[in-house]
DNA sequence: TTTTGACCTTCCAATGATTGGAAGCTCTAA
DNA sequence: TTAGAGCTTCCAATCATTGGAAGGTCAAAA
C-alpha cells in the first residue's frame, strides 16, 4: 500500500504521514525498490489510532506516549488512565476560561447598539473603562 | 518612559511589545537619542487595551482592526459589535468541541482500571473498538 | 574614572500541528 | 512515447509567543 491510499484508509492525509513519521510519532515507513513509503495493515491502524487521539484533543506529545504504550503489551492501564484523566483536567479548565469569555463579551455585546453610533461598551472596556458586571 | 517601564504599567512584557510593534499591531514608538523606544501614556495605554483583548480571547488579527476601529472616532459600533459575536460564536463552537471530547474521556476512563492490568478501555477506543457509549 | 550590572538594541531560531509549494523522480495507461 | 497522477525531499508559512546571542547605553558604586 502506497501513502496515497494508506491516508484514504486512515483518513490521515499524505503530507501528515509523512510529518508523524519524521518526528517519530510512527515507525519509519518501509520503502519499494524505487523508494516509494509502503504500509500494511497494521500501520494503517496506527495511523487511525493516531487520528482518534488527535480528535479527542491529545497532543502529539501526548498521543506519542499512548502509540507506545498501546504497542506494548505489557503496558499497565493506570499511566493511560492517568494521561487521559490530567487532558481531561486540562480540557476542562480550557473550557472554563472560554466560558467565562464569551460571559464576558456576551454581556458587552448586550449593550452595544450596533449601529452607526459610535459609543461602544466594547471598546470602553477594551480601553479600560469597565462599566458594573 | 522606556520599554521596561511601559510593559510593567501595561503587563505587556517588552518583547512582546517589540513584536507588536513590528507586526504593526501598534504604531511604532518615537527613539530617544541613543535609540531606545520611549512611550507615553496614550502608548501604554493602547498596550493595555491588546492585553484585555487577548484575555477575551481575540486574535491579533481581531485586535489590529479593533484597535484601528478604537483609534478612530468615527467608527460605528456595528462593525465591532460584529467582531464580537463572530468571536462568541467561535468560541462556543470551541466550547462544545472540548465538551464532548471530555465526555467521551470520561466515559472511557470510568470503565478503565487504572491498575497495572493491560486491558485499558481507552486504548482499546483509541485502536478503534469502540465500546457502547 | 572605571567598572559593574541593569536595561536597551537587533536578529535569528524555536515552539506545536499543520499546510503549502517547488523541483524532480516513478508509475500506469493511452 | 508521452501525459498526468502519484511519489520523493526540502524549505517556508501559519499563529502568538518565547528564547538566546551579541552588542550598545545608562546610572550608581568602587
Amino acid at each position: 500500500m502506497n501513502i496515497g491510499e494508506a491516508a484514504r484508509v486512515s483518513g490521515v492525509n499524505a503530507k501528515l504521514i509523512r510529518h508523524y513519521e519524521s518526528i517519530g510519532i510512527i515507525p519509519k515507513a518501509s520503502r519499494s525498490e524505487s523508494g516509494y513509503r509502503t504500509y500494511t495493515e497494521t500501520e494503517v491502524h496506527i495511523l487511525s489510532f493516531v487520528k482518534r487521539a488527535r480528535t479527542l484533543g491529545f497532543s502529539m506529545k501526548e498521543i506519542k506516549k499512548l502509540v507506545s504504550l498501546w504497542r506494548n503489551k505489557n503496558r499497565a492501564s493506570g499511566e493511560v488512565k492517568n494521561l487521559a484523566l490530567q487532558h481531561i483536567n486540562e480540557m476542562e479548565q480550557k473550557i472554563f476560561e472560554l466560558q467565562s469569555m464569551v460571559q464576558t463579551l456576551k454581556h458587552l455585546s448586550k449593550n452595544c447598539h450596533g449601529d452607526h453610533r459610535p459609543d461602544c461598551p466594547i471598546l470602553n472596556d477594551l480601553a479600560g473603562q469597565r462599566e458594573d458586571l
